[in-house]
DNA sequence: TTGTATGCGTTATCAG
DNA sequence: CTGATAACGCATACAA
């Protein structure tokens, strides 16, 4: 009782034709006679035959299949961006193929592998908080094989990026949280390894040069992990609330550092804006229900999926050549709500 | 510039072997020199080569991969069963390939048309809200191909299922909040085609009968995409707080349902538990920041999907003959909090 | 208009 | 120990 396909061959045998005929037959092609079309397609159908890909992306050296490296799909910010990926992918009769990396360096070599061993004619990659090395992608772009990176990208690898406007999301987000009258900003960021972050607070600096605020190393901490991990966070508020000159605002620049800082004031009794301010990046559709006095910093994520895509799939059709490469910058949105206006 | 693998013919060529013996090198077999092997190995290494899975699924007619068809990974219960299924499928060294159905019957069609194609060698699925007809899966089935249900299940096809409790679970909610003191509990459930519905609803009207408590039709609603849209909770909703005689609490039997219970109440300023009770199955991470005071029906995802992929996997392996299948029920957890006494 | 032969990358089955 | 050949399912150049 295995499971076994029809092929070409079972329909040629059936009907005592060659496979070649068979196959142009359903292909459509114009050397075949009406009549022995019409046989094969019917015979087709009532047998529900059904072309075998493996078969045809040996032949064509194509799988019409993209991959997806992403650190976790459970994440708001990265479901809406496959959302976009996949409705650009369908649309182009390309499928898509995703992979978690869960944060983890190690699990990241692991799906690339999987994923480029050819079952794929590119990837889209968003890479890793762990991921410090990049020899891995690069060995992969040096060999020729279409790669887009979104959202947290390999500066030194030179192919398409698609990215959010991070300095300027880091600086409207502090200049805003000074104009409403905060003076001791914390920021709280995620991976270091990840230039996003770096960008991000430099535009945290320099809004508070801008604005004549004075740089306090003690208001500034890293999450190593992204802030996936609670503790991380946890501790890092500790520092803060533990200065003798506490912070009257928090800047968290990164979706998951956001909800776990909600949770620690929720978990210390500390209300937000009333305690302290908070100011956070995060895609997650539910944020008015977390924290609806909580302004937030939103990402373009479901068209910044659509034009990853694009670009990867000009590459893999070769439209154009791999050198010019472009960085895309989309811009952020800043909605601000009565959480960070001083009272 | 395109990208060319590494193949084994080319170390072949390069090495002056045949094919075979570089095959047989390379898979360590016995019958090859141990300086044959050696230098084979060295030059594979040090061209990076990887054996193509394309040409090795359509030579073993098997793909050590496995489709899961979803509605929404975004969907904490879900990405919390794919976590479970990716534990058990890559220990054993199967890749997992994931599609959505975004609760649409077409789309489902579609990725299973394209997973069953890819040479997945087995598939487990949680059928969408929307879906009533089964014979997309009936066919595959009928053909001897491996199929596992999981959480929302096909009654009709004679295949390994794993599930929840669902009648316990709809039971023991209704019990707690009857004898938390409420008297009037909604019951505002997910898509009418699915069997859990069904199932929660009757262990609704079984505690409700217990307990002596009157069955009122009014007081029961469905949403047809599992309340995926919000406009069907808001509807149910609106219907229910414009009843002459009120319910004073809810119970709602599906996760989006629940949160857009939330979102409802947030929007209407209703407070909960305090204007009314509201008790709802959710998978949610944060259901405690949302509102800390609801009290939940926790599904136990990730062992849920660990079950699943075992099934399955026995399935693929033969290690089980396809008829006498199981049906595999776990548990559901209540999780009562403050919101569902009464004061 | 249709059939035959070949190759995509790999491994298994024969021969040597 | 190693090499030649066939086969997996399909498309296509070439023959007929």
């Amino acid at each position: 009782m295995k499971f076994e396909a029809v092929t070409i061959k079972d329909i040629a045998k059936a009907l005592g034709l060659s496979t070649s005929t068979v196959s142009r037959a359903l292909r459509d092609s114009y050397e075949i006679s009406p009549a022995t079309k019409k046989q094969v397609l019917e015979y087709a159908a009532e047998i529900n035959y059904r072309p075998n890909p493996i078969a045809l992306s040996l032949k064509e050296k194509r799988s019409r299949s993209i991959g997806v490296i992403v650190c976790e799909f459970a994440n708001s910010f990265f479901s809406q961006i496959i959302n976009g990926i996949e409705s650009i992918a369908y649309d182009k009769g390309y499928n898509v193929i995703i992979s978690q990396s869960h944060e983890s360096y190690e699990r990241e070599v692991i799906d690339l592998n999987y994923l480029a061993s050819r079952s794929i004619d590119g990837l889209l990659i968003s890479v890793s908080a762990e991921t410090e090395d990049l020899s891995h992608i690069q060995s992969l772009h040096d060999r020729g094989f279409p790669i887009v990176f979104f959202d947290r990208v390999a500066e030194t690898i030179l192919t398409h990026k698609v990215i959010v406007d991070n300095f300027k999301g880091g600086y409207d987000a502090t200049i805003h949280l000074i104009d409403s009258g905060f003076k001791r900003i914390a920021n709280l960021a995620g991976s270091p390894f990840l230039s996003n972050t770096k960008e991000r607070f430099d535009g945290y600096l320099k809004a508070l040069e801008e604005r004549g605020v004075e740089f306090d190393q003690d208001l500034t901490s890293h999450c190593l992990h992204g802030g996936m991990e609670y503790e991380e966070v946890e501790n890092a508020l500790n520092k803060f609330m533990h200065l003798s000159s506490k912070p009257d605002a928090i800047l968290a620049t990164a979706d998951k550092v956001t909800t776990n800082c909600l949770r620690y004031f929720k978990s210390k009794n500390i209300k937000v804006p009333d305690d302290i301010a908070l100011l956070g990046f995060s895609n997650l559709d539910l944020t008015d229900l977390l924290s609806p006095s909580l302004s937030v910093v939103r990402q373009p994520a479901f068209e910044m999926g659509q034009i990853a895509t694009e670009l990867l799939l000009q590459l893999i059709e070769s439209k154009r050549p791999v050198r010019d490469f472009e960085k895309r910058v989309l811009p952020l949105q800043l909605l601000a709500r009565e959480s960070s206006i001083k009272k």
